[in-house]
DNA sequence: CCCTGATTCGC
DNA sequence: GCGAATCAGG
């Protein structure tokens, strides 16, 4: 793949919107790079959006004020893990464990690595999936043998 | 360790 | 011109 003008012009429109160079590699696609995508902005002379850590200066979309997340007792209650990560740097593989109130500004997830298969650390697997009914054992056993991305359903009955 | 953009430099 | 490697920072 090479840099023909519709994907020139795709690739300037998304840097523009503050996609990251990640972002706009993946959806331009042919096995792009973020580098690429980085350097051909530089040649563009695109690099008006201010890297993170030249200066940081004001970013083009909302600040989210990350508002003093203070680890409360809770956290270290279950165990001094999971560094506590905002919902934005949520990823696939991390704890999604909540601390405190989703309405509030401090809400946190563990963050800690997930056992696989499951939305959460093992610690807090542990906790989720406590005393297993015997239909949850046999679930269990059965994405040990293959793993089972949606979990939804174990998520409600845990919930609930 | 996950991520961000910036820069360099051989191709 | 291109982009991987590297750098520098969160």
């Amino acid at each position: 793949m090479s840099w023909t003008d519709e994907r020139v012009a795709l690739l300037k429109k998304l840097w523009v919107e503050g996609k990251s160079a990640a972002e706009i590699a993946k959806m331009l696609g042919g096995g792009l790079t973020r580098n690429a995508v980085i350097g051909k902005a530089h040649r563009l002379k695109l690099s008006n959006r201010v890297s993170p850590i030249q200066q940081n200066n004001k970013k083009p979309q909302a600040p989210i004020k990350v508002v003093d997340v203070k680890k409360p007792a809770a956290a270290k209650t279950i165990k001094n893990r999971g560094s506590g990560v905002q919902m934005v740097q949520l990823r696939e593989r991390m704890c999604r464990w909540p601390h405190g109130d989703p309405k509030e500004p401090g809400f946190y997830f563990c963050g800690d690595e997930i056992v696989p298969g499951l939305p959460y650390c093992d610690e807090h697997a542990k906790v989720a999936y406590q005393a297993p009914s015997r239909s949850r054992i046999l679930a269990a056993e059965d994405f040990e043998r293959e793993p089972r991305p949606d979990y939804e359903d174990d998520l409600k009955e845990a919930a609930g």
